[in-house]
DNA sequence: TATTGTTATACTCTATAACTATA
DNA sequence: TATAGTTATAGAGTATAACAATA
């Protein structure tokens, strides 16, 4: 089968943003899952890499270093995340979730999750089991460059 | 292949944030190419659906009437797009892109299409099949909800 | 002197509310 | 009175520049 990678860029150019802001609208709307998508990112980031620095996380979210302060800034205020000096270096910090932090997480996602799911419920086992695979070939491709080989945390502190 | 509507959710909601951001970032950084994301699915749409008025295409993009108006006047502004009163009803206003305009959604497509292909040239043919295949099992669920029967454009001035 | 993170400041995007013009 | 769109205003999010603290 003949599909360049332009046709593809151009089909991914197309329909990602829509999907996008379908899960940015949904998030924004719904109550009590007061999180936008960068924090649920960070929030994510954290449960699988517990212990950060500010920087391993920026890189990561795609956020300069002054927003990402500023945006965990708030979920410390929210006491979603803890944020430590790390002793070893004392300019670095320590970011992990809070107990708070992990329900907060769980809760969004249980919810968007779901809102998904729903409407991906139309779909056929085979359709679905294309997407997932779909999904896991872009995601190397658009995660490598900022993923970090975040070491383990030294200490994962919950500071709930 | 068993895949649950909530594993498809899953793998979307960590993915597609992800390819989104770079898409942005990518689109920010290239000077020359000054358009949003926003601003590029606008035209975009406006490529499909000459004529639509704001109402419509506030509710393809996502976006409320205020919001849509303004994006709109910097694209009026910048001779990308037209704006004429409508003469069946003096209230609506017709929009179409201008010959700049569609040179602009040109330069912008080839652009950053080139950049995602440079990354999904990675692939084998069938990955990105599999990828194509994906894009438009989601385009009919997350677009249909907006996708107006877009009258085509009773006229399409080009006020360029 | 270099690195990690924060503070100061400004700009862009988007929303809600109030308004104008037309039907 | 209802509808299409614009203007006024405010808030969130992000960036760049300047700074502070530690190495």
């Amino acid at each position: 089968m003949r599909v360049s990678a332009q046709d593809t860029a151009q089909a991914v150019l197309d329909v990602v943003p829509a999907v996008m802001r379908t899960i940015r609208t949904e998030m924004r709307t719904h109550r009590g899952c007061d999180i936008n998508v960068p924090q649920f990112r960070t929030l994510g980031y954290l449960n699988r890499y517990s212990g950060v620095s500010l920087s391993q996380l920026a890189e990561h979210i795609g956020l300069t270093l002054p927003s990402m302060s500023k945006l965990v800034d708030g979920l410390v205020a929210r006491k979603l995340v803890s944020r430590q000096v790390y002793t070893g270096d004392r300019r670095r910090v320590t970011l992990a979730l809070t107990a708070r932090g992990r329900a907060s997480l769980a809760s969004s996602l249980e919810y968007t999750e779901a809102y998904l799911a729903e409407r991906l419920a139309a779909l056929s086992d085979t359709d679905r089991a294309t997407i997932v695979q779909a999904m896991q070939l872009l995601d190397p491709i658009f995660r490598s460059e900022r993923e970090v080989e975040a070491k383990p945390a030294p200490q994962t502190n919950d500071a709930s």
